[in-house]
RNA sequence: GCACCCAUAGCUCAAUAGGAUAGAGCAACACCCUUCUAAGGUGAAGGUUGGGGGUUCGAGUCUCUCUGGGUGCACCA
């Protein structure tokens, strides 16, 4: 759309006082089928001295173009149609569509960013509200590495946490520990130590050992910490979800990391050692949503607590020197950010971007891991690919494992990632398999129609004349398609992959509409027939990438 | 109590850095498979964009306020 927006400047300025750039910042491309492209210009009035009818009328009545079909006023705006023909050519000649092409127009090839997501504690299987972290930084992951960035993707573990303390003092006894059972246990201990005082304690005494790097402890640890984290990965790595590194937040206490923070901090006037000798910051008069903003940095012994590590972790994570740094966390963790960040300012270190989401909510309220009101990622994931084969039977005559979890898998992500990061969003068992209409089975659908046409076809599309396509169908798909790359940018951007969501179903839809009423195999004229097997094959490569930057996976056949 | 986020059709969500007639899906209604995959398409119906004020040529979008939901508020991680 870049290139018609840039004709009808042109355009524009030559026919009118307005410069070039004031009429392309002012452009749009109204979402209605009142133009292809619109200059409102009621913002000209004050400087012309002249009404936005006028103005736009008297423009209108200026150009002559043999390429409009239509310029008029419609109520101050200025309204251009392109011819059909010249409109179908130009964007599917122009627009960007592949990786390759998008990657070297975006300009931003080598450039570097660190991603970090997820670093749910190691202490359960994961949820979906915390799957919503993953999904979205995943996506966030695709589309940097789609503009030729170099991404590098890390994940915090909290292993040093009285989570995992409670963990080990339940199974200390037991020889063997499975990740299946670690969230009915999780849940025991802690419904035990409610009634039991004397579990707390023992709890403590543990997190002390492991603090002082007592073996056995530390072995005790590590066997629940890689059991979940193991767990955990292989969840995430059946969705295609990886990370390249794990940090693990022991060792800021095991190595002493800490300790050159604190010096760093000594003697500066937002730092007090209280009356029992904790080491707490001051944050009075920065930008923090409490009443009193303080940050406890060190126990009364000056061991490090969890914010201090983090902060640790942060500088590491700066020390990378990465052009863009980025962490995906969830709202909860909001006012706890802004004191890192202001901590880490005062330190000299430029606080991670950050990309905040809202939690997921079931029908009767909030999950809770410790009450056990979850639903489990895996289940979802399980249920979900049953369902999906049950479906495939039906259609098919067989089950097919791989194509069900393609679907099925899709389907999760794209319920999921359709929702803005900042809204709540809400699962329920009984909408959540629904397969029709605004779903990713529906864009997987079409994409294999597409794919069967092409098979049926087996034809070379390279000389296909664009300029055949002018059905309001053809143009309307046409149109779509060519806001991939715009929409590409939005997403990162915003850093928001709902874009990406919205993007895809509308131009499904759209595919949808021109293939029920318009003839591509069976079309009488042959050139015809060509330009709109090539119109679908690029239809194809844009449904496969936007797919892809969200983790979805495209099937040939379903 | 204070701070931040959210509120759009019966339900779940959109609305491209304020722009034209607020769009989809689900549910409910009427149609369309001798035709490229009907997990599809077409039509009709469904809205005082939570309430009230303000800014603007123009507000779902910005602002103030009220109501309701989410999240958080020093020695947890």
């Amino acid at each position: 759309m870049k290139i018609l927006f840039d004709y009808i400047a042109k355009l524009i300025a030559k026919n009118s006082e307005l410069s070039y750039e004031k009429v392309l910042s002012n452009l749009e491309a109204p979402s209605n089928n009142l133009a292809d492209i619109a200059l409102p210009c009621f913002k000209f009035a004050k400087e012309l001295h002249t009404s936005p009818v006028s103005i736009a009328s008297n423009i209108a009545s200026n150009i002559t173009d043999k390429n409009l079909e239509k310029v008029e006023n419609v109520n101050g705006y200025l309204n251009f149609t392109f011819k059909p023909a010249f409109l179908s050519d130009t964007l599917l000649k122009n627009s960007l569509f592949t990786e390759n092409e998008i990657a070297n127009f975006a300009g931003m090839k080598g450039k570097t960013a660190l991603i970090e997501h997820t670093s749910i504690n190691p202490n359960a299987s994961p949820h979906i509200g915390r799957a919503r972290n993953a999904l979205i930084a995943d996506s966030l992951v695709r589309v940097f590495k789609f503009l030729g960035w170099k991404t590098d993707v890390h994940y915090y573990v909290n292993d040093a946490g009285k989570q995992i303390a409670m963990l080990a003092y339940a199974t200390k006894d037991k020889k063997t520990v499975t990740f299946s059972e670690l969230l009915q246990i999780y849940i025991d201990i802690n419904e035990k130590a409610k009634s039991d005082p004397s579990i707390e304690p023992e709890v403590f005494a543990y997190l002390n050992r492991f603090e002082k790097n007592d073996p056995k402890t530390v072995a005790e640890f590590e066997r629940i910490v890689s059991t979940c984290l193991n767990g955990q990965k292989a969840i995430f790595n059946k969705l295609n979800i990886f990370w390249d590194k794990f940090d693990y937040e022991s060792q800021y206490i095991h190595e002493h990391k800490t300790d050159a923070i604190l010096d760093k901090l000594k003697g500066n006037p937002q730092l007090f050692e209280a009356e029992d000798g904790r080491l707490v910051l001051d944050q009075h008069g920065e930008d923090i949503g409490i009443e009193n903003p303080m940050l406890v940095l060190t126990r009364a012994d000056h061991t490090s607590l969890y914010c201090l590590r983090d902060i640790c972790y942060s500088i590491d994570k700066a020390n990378a020197h990465t052009d863009r740094n980025i962490l995906v966390l969830g709202e909860d963790q909001k006012v706890y950010f802004q004191q890192i960040s202001a901590a880490l300012k005062l330190l000299g270190y430029k606080a991670p971007e950050i990309v905040h989401y809202s939690f997921v909510l079931l029908p009767d309220g909030k999950m809770s891991t410790r009450n056990g009101t979850v639903v489990l990622l895996e289940d979802f994931m399980k249920e979900a690919t049953d369902r999906v084969n049950d479906i495939l039977a039906n259609r098919n005559g067989q089950k097919d494992d791989e194509k069900a979890q393609k679907i099925a898998y899709g389907a999760i992500k794209y319920s999921i990632l359709k929702c803005s990061p900042e809204k709540n969003v809400l699962f329920d068992w009984n909408s959540a398999f629904n397969f029709t209409g605004d779903s990713s089975v529906f864009v997987q659908y079409n994409y294999a129609r597409i794919q069967s046409i092409l098979r049926k076809a087996n034809i070379k599309t390279e000389n296909a004349n664009f300029s055949l396509l002018s059905t309001p169908n053809e143009v309307t798909l046409i149109k779509e398609l060519s806001r991939f790359y715009d929409v590409v940018m939005s997403v990162y951007n915003s850093l928001n992959p709902s874009l990406l969501v919205n993007y895809t179903s509308s131009l499904t839809a759209k595919f949808s509409q021109f293939y029920s009423s318009e003839s591509i195999l069976n079309c009488e004229n042959e050139k015809l027939k060509i330009a709109r097997l090539a119109l679908i094959e690029k239809v194809g490569i844009v449904i496969k990438n936007a797919l892809h930057l969200l983790g979805i996976e495209t099937l040939d056949s379903i």
